[in-house]
DNA sequence: GTCTATACCTCGATAGAC
DNA sequence: GTCTATCGAGGTATAGAC
């Protein structure tokens, strides 16, 4: 950290490189991932293909950029999670913030689930840490060695919470109504108490 | 229908065609629908993309037709179970029948709910008649006008099931015990009784 | 009716000039 | 830090051999 360029947020100092994610995550949700092209991207921001290549070494790097900070929310509620001793405690923090981080971020959620190019990304770049892992939140969700049951019910919710928080069928949807629909849904797929 | 060309089925008349769409659907659920390309389907047929292109006039045609067989099932089963007079009746009817679906075309299924190309073909291809609609599934399992809790139950249930039915989480698991598994969790998310 | 040869344009990516 | 030029591969299209 020496001097001359400014380290994080939406400071005008990163500039290109900052305007270039918030572009590249509206035209991938608006086209998905592999239909946006790099042309594209580089025609919204007024500048050429090479010079987003100056920014990024390759597409998967865009992507991967634009996933992070969601997959970053997602560690820390699996690390803070482990944290509980009692498994029913675990579930019901794994839940209540994937569905919050769902509601949260909607389409980019959506495109987690069914974008092959994004899950690709992902998959490439397990940075140099552990790395994210579905099968971590599930292992938190249901324990070590859960019964089919268990599994498959564990599965439809993290798949089906995902998928339906992005659907546009509940795009009208306040933020508070998603969020308390959903977590309704997962509590009673996984066997939980539910609020009321 | 004059003379010369067989009409349907895996006759060795239609040859090429049918051989065809066998090997893009396993190029497909290998590599996904954008991560295949019509040099890779030529090359595994020994033929040139050229030929291909003969019979398909673009790579969507292919993907639809893939696709078509599980299609049409789904418009058969939303449309047998309109004629059941009590909501209950067609919602366990759809239900049965999707879970049923997934479970023999798993891995389609899953392609269908996570690749971009495949939704993309289907809705470019609303073929000549009514087409078929998930929104006609949504309303055969909660009616016209649910409410938000049933609503977002019936959609995580959806593609909650799709996805976790592809999943090579769950590959192992012999079809009936993940039918059996699957049905359990909708009926479930929609409030029917089960069985045992 | 079935296929090959060939060419076109766009895409992701690289190299090098300014 | 940005641009021009260029590459190989992908989807599309046509002309023509058999």
């Amino acid at each position: 950290m020496t001097v001359g360029t400014p380290d994080a947020g939406t400071k005008a100092g990163e500039g290109t490189r900052t305007r270039l994610l918030t572009t590249a995550l509206k035209l991938f949700t608006e086209h998905g991932v592999e239909g946006t092209s790099l042309q594209m991207i580089a025609d919204a921001l007024g500048v050429t293909k090479a010079a987003v290549y100056y920014h990024f070494k390759a597409k998967d790097e865009i992507t991967e950029a634009v996933a992070e900070p969601a997959l970053r929310e997602l560690e820390i509620i699996a690390e803070e999670a482990s944290k509980h001793r009692r498994r029913g405690a675990q579930t019901d923090h794994v839940l209540a913030g994937f569905v919050d981080l769902v509601v949260r971020h909607r389409s980019l959620v959506a495109l987690f689930s069914s974008d092959p190019g994004i899950t690709r990304a992902i998959e490439k770049s397990l940075d140099g840490s552990g790395a994210f892992n579905k099968d971590r939140l599930l292992a938190l969700l249901v324990g070590p060695e859960p019964d089919t049951a268990a599994l498959v019910a564990a599965l439809v919710a993290l798949t089906g919470i995902a998928m339906a928080g992005g659907s546009p069928a509940l795009a009208e949807l306040d933020d508070d109504s998603l969020r308390s629909a959903l977590l309704d849904v997962g509590k009673r797929l996984l066997g939980r108490p539910r609020s009321r």
